[in-house]
DNA sequence: TGGCTTTATCGAAACGTTTCATAGGTTAAC
DNA sequence: GTTAACCTATGAAACGTTTCGATAAAGCCA
């Protein structure tokens, strides 16, 4: 087994040449006070000439801090392929960037009974993300565990709980306005709807929101028209054609999701419907397929970047303030106008 | 500023409990030999009734091996939803759950000064995947620091410098090979190429091979059938025209990565040119974006997540063997059939 | 100049591990 | 019954930092 061998230069090294104590060295590289602008200096310089740069793992150690934001994902093995979280990861990275840390990632081995505490104990997290995909599965012990402990973290998206924690999400009633005020503009007054799925806290608030809108924008109200899906773009392909075999076809159909969205319009294709003269296409989301499938779909843009910078933000000042209260970050969705309508 | 207060239970805390030395609790948590059995079960049993975990902080500093696997890439504020990468960084996530790491990212600041080697440095990162993206910056500065220091490392792709090192690259010769093959069966021999970045090690190997197997296969050899291009979706919307534009348009485009043939097919639709009617089109890499356009891209397969998940083999084995001989790993690409040719 | 306050620097302790030389105990060999 | 060999378990040292109380020096005021 290999090891480094020859030792890069230590705090000590810079103290000796300088002939100063390394707690000096210290105060100086962490820009504290009580140190002259002579000395402070002279240090500078001397750890520069000599290439010092500190080690993380050590501060870590001692100041129980580790200087990086950790994504906690669950377990999937495509998770990194689904660009409905690059797009986040991205911003994270972003945000990283921002607040000079570096960006660690472990999955979630819920099988191995790992908790989120845990991760966070065994690495010294002190910034966590949360991507809280598993819907099915109840973290409250867990998010009680992080906030008892005092670890800053951030769920996204919103947590349906009821403890007060850091989330970030979509404002999706809004997103949902947006999408059928642009059907009823383009005459649509007949809409199929591909809902999330039922055990997250998009879903329902989606559904929810598509039931009140269209009700009080007199849209048909069938119970037909609404199918469950749960995001995926199986679901999509798999539910679209119970709205396509309707007596009463609807003239366009909203799906919760782009996945479900370019699932539907596989099965469309298959159908030889065409969109958007046969029918409407609407999606939610914004994800890096929606520009490239062919009609390229029109949708409700969720600003995932900005998701995920806000998530790191609000983690990042409630781990710098002890009397930040929690919040909730309700970002404005828009809506992205392209051919499939 | 926040600190954790309560402190988690340590190596002490189970070895006072259980009344041994911590030392010897170490021994029986790393699996190491000289401990009765009798002593090792029984230790193993208050470690688990007091949850213990190590601190992987604190092993780190100790060993001088972090248990984690580094990616660094180049500063790009949309790396993470480059696909290309991401479906690597996907064999690397699974690489490191097959040797217990967790996963680290780093962008490289270049205009910082930072190098490879200070960042392991730093954060003592024993096992490092270098993106090298970034074709126009000679690195070999800092590989020769990696090994110097006895970092293992892997580069993808190819590392085009002198030293032996080990690197996951696709067989671009057979990649070609394949593509050019499938044109010919089809009846195509007067096949427009649009090359890729002339920095990397891709982009020259491919258009070697083009030239080489196109000539032997008895293809159209004007010169302006190759145009320049540069992996990205602009390049391929720019050069495209050139092609079609030709007195003698060819019957066939093979661009040198996914992202440049989309961009292609861009322009072509611009012109009204249809896919594979008027003109047939086949890409390189598979990246996601191919299978969702319209049609859906034929395109020769990198092996991408087996790319990135054999960057981490090599470098986890160059770590724990001192006379492991770097090495070129060359994955064999293959062909994807789809609708555009 | 003496005493008091402030500031600059130092030294030691701590963080939670691993490692390594060594002590003590048991067994084996003669 | 003595010595050697082995095995188990121990205690101290080390990793590279930060922190904090102590000390020394300097500044201030009377």
């Amino acid at each position: 087994m290999k090891r480094f061998d020859k030792a890069s230069v230590t705090i000590k090294d810079v103290a000796k040449r300088a002939g100063v104590a390394h707690s000096t060295v210290s105060l100086v590289m962490n820009d504290r006070e009580h140190v002259s602008p002579k000395l402070r200096e002279r240090i500078l310089k001397i750890s520069n000439e000599m290439g010092y740069m500190p080690n993380m793992v050590a501060r870590s150690l001692i100041s129980k801090r580790s200087s990086t934001v950790g994504v906690v994902f669950p377990e999937n093995p495509h998770f990194f392929t689904i660009t409905y979280f690059l797009m986040m990861i991205e911003g994270i990275q972003n945000a990283c960037k921002k607040y000079d840390r570096a960006l660690m990632f472990f999955s979630l081995d819920q099988t191995k009974g790992e908790s989120y505490y845990q991760i966070s104990r065994k690495w010294l997290i002190d910034v966590m993300v949360i991507m809280n995909v598993d819907y099915t599965r109840d973290i409250s012990k867990d998010i009680e565990d992080l906030r008892k402990n005092g670890i800053a973290f951030s769920i996204v998206t919103k947590y349906v709980g009821k403890e007060k924690v850091n989330a970030v999400c979509v404002d999706n009633f809004e997103g949902v306005r947006l999408a059928l005020e642009y059907l009823a503009e383009r005459g649509h007054k007949r809409v199929g709807y591909i809902s999330g799925h039922p055990n997250s806290s998009d879903g329902p608030e989606r559904l929810q929101a598509f039931k009140a809108l269209s009700k009080k924008m007199g849209f048909d109200q069938d119970r037909d028209l609404i199918v469950q899906g749960d995001f995926t773009f199986e679901s999509g392909e798999r539910e679209a054609p119970k709205l396509l075999g309707l007596k009463k076809r609807p003239t366009a159909i909203f799906a919760a999701s782009d996945y479900m969205a370019i699932g539907a319009m596989r099965a469309m294709k298959a159908q030889g419907i065409s969109i958007p003269k046969d029918i409407a296409l609407i999606g939610f989301d914004n994800t890096l397929e929606a520009a490239y499938v062919e009609p390229a779909l029109t949708t409700i843009r969720q600003p995932l970047q900005e998701m995920g910078e806000k998530a790191v933000d609000l983690a990042v000042r409630s781990m710098n303030d002890e009397n930040f209260e929690p919040q909730l970050a309700v970002l404005k969705p828009e809506l992205i106008i392209r051919q499939s309508c």
